[in-house]
DNA sequence: GGTAAACTTGACAGTGGGGTCAACATCAGA
DNA sequence: TCTGATGTTGACCCCACTGTCAAGTTTACC
């Protein structure tokens, strides 16, 4: 790969399935499925996604940024919409954590599981500045107790996007958490 | 395996190795250390541990519930020294979630990944009631907020444990869990 | 329609674990 | 000391997955 710049046609097409059945397989199983299962979507040899790819990180980036950017930006209008700091923070948290538990592709990316995968990595990094900077408005505005810090906030959304993870996690691990960030909102003194 | 009820001298031997082995590796590495490793910590192939114990299961429960054991009953002789039913509540969490992270064994063991381990599921199990139990006294005292459920509680060391486990966890995971049982346990109203 | 370049295939090797078994070794007791 | 019951060995198979490559197929262009 990589000389010629225009590829044969029945190449662009497979590149082409081999993104459509990634798209699918990732969103469905969480960015960890194996490859095998995908080139068998698109109904391709393994040899050939590697021969278009060659890495899974590759393979993702080519497929999620776009999907999870999508998402991170309708997250973002939703918080907008709110009036006061602590009603942004509070809709971000809760979005990300619905983002998370709906797709686990978006969530292993937020967890960071494919560091290489760097698309991805840039549109997780711009939705964890957002959340920072929720968290010092909410403090300019004094709705949001002193010692919740703005790594707290990503220690949280780690919490929740692991549960979500894992088939085992008993189910009230969404009180716990959620216990957590509306009791700092709370304590507004 | 199993008929004769006296073990020969060499075999009693190897049974013992292989128990060493297998405490200082499985409090080392956690409850899926690899078997291979036991047996070569012990000086004897994989075949004889398999003669031995059949199973990484039975394994651990020759292993681990005794040593699961003791430092839970400490852990309750700590929780008992507390003078309010608050106060035994957050020893019991704190000290847990210690044990949880000194040791990935034990930390296994709490998040059940073994239930066929069943002479080390129930220490777990006693444990549960343990905190089920304190959870219903701080409700009875009034000291804890009375939407934290016995299931929170189990939720909340869930979440500890997991967190505990992985290496990628954002340090600040502590905080967020803390936050959410001293939340409740201050709002006592 | 022939040919070279581009592309695909699928069998294969590698990894890292679980588990088995026929052949070999050792022990205990007569 | 000899023998058979008891134990042990480690090569071997299994699984699921990643990644490679020589051989075969298809396309694009003359």
């Amino acid at each position: 790969m990589s000389e010629p710049r225009t590829l044969r046609r029945d190449a662009r097409a497979n590149a082409a399935k081999l993104q459509t059945a990634a798209r699918e397989v990732f969103l469905a199983k969480g960015l960890d499925a194996p490859l095998d299962e995908i080139a068998r979507a698109a109904g391709v040899s393994t040899g050939t996604l590697y021969n278009h790819f060659g890495s899974r990180e590759a393979l993702i980036d080519a497929v999620i940024p776009e999907v999870a950017g999508a998402r991170m930006h309708a997250l973002g209008a939703a918080v907008e919409a709110e009036a006061t700091a602590a009603g942004r923070l509070q809709a971000f948290v809760l979005g990300m954590i619905q983002l998370q538990q709906d797709d686990p592709a978006l969530n292993d990316a937020l967890l960071r599981r494919y560091p290489d995968a760097v698309a991805l990595t840039g549109v997780c990094d711009q939705s964890a500045l957002l959340g920072r900077q929720l968290v010092r408005d909410a403090h300019a505005e004094g709705t949001l107790a002193s010692d919740f810090t703005e790594d707290d906030l990503l220690a949280l959304l780690w919490l929740a996007g692991t549960a979500g993870r894992d088939r085992t996690a008993p189910s009230s691990w969404r009180h716990v958490v959620t216990r957590s960030i509306t009791s700092a909102l709370s304590q507004h003194r």
